[in-house]
DNA sequence: CTGTTAGCGCCTTCAA
DNA sequence: TTGAAGGCGCTAACAG
């Protein structure tokens, strides 16, 4: 009680029990006195007793403690994911840390450091657009700790992954914009290490030659995630003759970042550049037009991954996982592909 | 060792030496021979040893570790919150655990008490826009763990609190809309019981007096700070005669709500009417027309916040700072209340 | 410079 | 049904 925090040794010394006899009082156990345990438990009560977690973590050896590593809260995907992740969490009783790599390899690292040292039961990880290198990976698999990767997964390790099947995301997508005509369509592409990127390009590339459609290397556009880098590769699409009549985003803030400079530069959407983005984040159906794009079951995928991490910790049979869960993506056709008949 | 986690006795016991000195040697004590030093570090690295935090933090009675609680990471303020307040947590080698109370009182409760069970050293709250019963949080103070309150905070605890000027925001924005000659300003509300509001409001009632303008009841309608009822609230005044001619909203994501409303009735923005939103999310410079807006320093607010918080968990004199630290807002004027020059 | 002892708050045998 | 003892991994005196 000295430091604020009241302990079962207190309780034990008010009612002159031993502490074992809290303990177990407290948690329910079988073969407790009716009587002691109600004085116990009411007691607890009355002092605001909260069992000490760390204590607890301590010889249980285990923290009920889920680690996530992210690349930024930024994205609004990642809000969303880490809400159906602490759902989850919060449903089985465990809590979660949160940890952001800012998409840098060398803060990802310390991150899991980090949350190796917490000593947290297990990590779901989204990588970061830098990395390459998976030893602090490898490394938390041989301390025993459970890790579940989510959208940006590495796929030569065995663990569980969380992912949506990216490539049939990009082949609507693609297909859409053919279908109404566009045969000049430029993808703005992600981070070439990460395979949520490689697979958007595959279905954009694969999709193109399906219908017998040049892919040409300047319609390509190296990018990240960002609306900043959507501005700057737009504006280098703008450089071309002809110019693309679609533009086809690895992601929704990219797609922002190029109507923007689309509509600056008085070009209309979707007469003459169609757009269409990846995730459906909040502001894909705020923007004017609002935006074509690939919707992304954000929530439920840090659900699902939870979910996974969770059965992999408590599983007795420890036969790892190594399988790739795939969720839909869906094609949510809007003003920037198709002009709304107002 | 057997956990699949190295310990010092596992370093100790390879080194024929005593726990005591590992981790001596591992704390980079002076009095300590510069060779089994050496040996203990080298073997720590090799074993890739980290210390476990929890049995730390059971005998140093301190987690490192502080508890943030806001409302939900979809409203992109706190995600930008949360990273200001991780950086600097990182900084002082503190780890950050996070809780969504989803606007729900009953959730916020849950959420301190599952942090005062962790012991973490402190907590950063903003509260659900149903809080108004702070037993939860008295309780916490009692139990010698430090608060400081950020954005939507309780005014009448002795504890810390960071806030923007919601008061001159108002303020500069409603004597913005005045200047461009409007005289018939609505404004969307926000949650009554959050000081954020009042002083949101206060600001936008005292400058129509200060101008001489009629306050209307018809013109001030309530809401909370999601799209869904910004939409809502926008379909409402579109019921008046005469219709409004510019609205200050509570936030910007009330204003996009608003602003896709009038925009789907025909009403132009900004010359049928003008719109003001609070904050300057980044989807703020992604609508169209571009949304004015009182621009807050998110990421400073968080930062500030954690600052202080980690100033109290290590002050030795604890003298209480009961003070409202109170960061500068900015108008940014977009083209939701002046056509821009194209 | 190093080992021994004790204890953080809790749980878990083993006896009683 | 309960208490005593030992230990989770680490730190903190106190001797030596």
């Amino acid at each position: 009680m000295s430091s604020g925090q009241v302990t079962i040794k207190d309780i034990a010394r008010q009612l002159n029990i031993s502490v074992a006899t809290v303990s177990r009082a407290l948690r329910d156990f079988p073969d407790i006195n009716e009587n002691t345990k109600k004085a116990v438990v009411s007691l607890a009560a009355e002092l605001d007793y909260r069992p000490n977690q760390i204590a607890q973590s301590l010889v249980k050896r285990r923290t009920n403690t889920i680690g996530v590593v992210i690349p930024t809260f930024v994205i609004p995907f990642y809000a969303s994911a880490i809400s159906g992740i602490q759902e989850e969490a919060a449903r089985a009783n465990y809590n979660v840390i949160v940890c952001q790599s800012n998409e840098s390899h060398e803060t990802e690292v310390a991150n899991i450091y980090t949350l190796a040292s917490s000593r947290v039961d297990g990590i779901l990880v989204s990588l970061s657009k830098e990395t390459t290198n998976f030893e602090h990976l490898q490394c938390l698999q041989k301390k025993g700790i459970e890790i579940v990767f989510f959208n940006r997964v590495y796929d030569d390790m065995p663990v569980a992954r969380v992912v949506v099947d990216d490539y049939e995301g990009a082949v609507a997508a693609t297909e859409h914009l053919i279908s109404i005509g566009r045969k000049r369509i430029a993808h703005l592409s992600g981070p070439a290490n990460l395979s949520i990127s490689q697979e958007r390009q595959r279905g954009y590339i694969d999709t193109l030659e399906k219908y017998n459609l040049p892919v040409s290397e300047e319609l390509i556009v190296p990018c990240d995630f960002s609306t900043a880098c959507g501005i700057e590769a737009a504006r280098q699409l703008l450089q071309l003759h002809p110019l693309p009549d679609a533009i086809f985003a690895v992601s929704d803030s990219v797609a922002f970042g190029a109507m923007k400079v689309l509509k600056q530069h008085g070009i209309k959407i979707p007469e003459d550049i169609a757009i269409v983005g990846y995730t459906d984040e909040p502001t894909a159906s705020l923007v004017d037009p609002d935006l074509t794009t690939v919707a992304q079951p954000t929530f439920e995928i840090g659900q699902t991954a939870a979910r996974l991490l969770l059965g992999q910790i408590n599983e007795q049979t420890k036969n790892i996982v190594q399988e790739r869960t795939i969720l839909k993506t869906r094609l949510i056709i809007r003003g920037s592909t198709v002009k709304s008949k107002v």
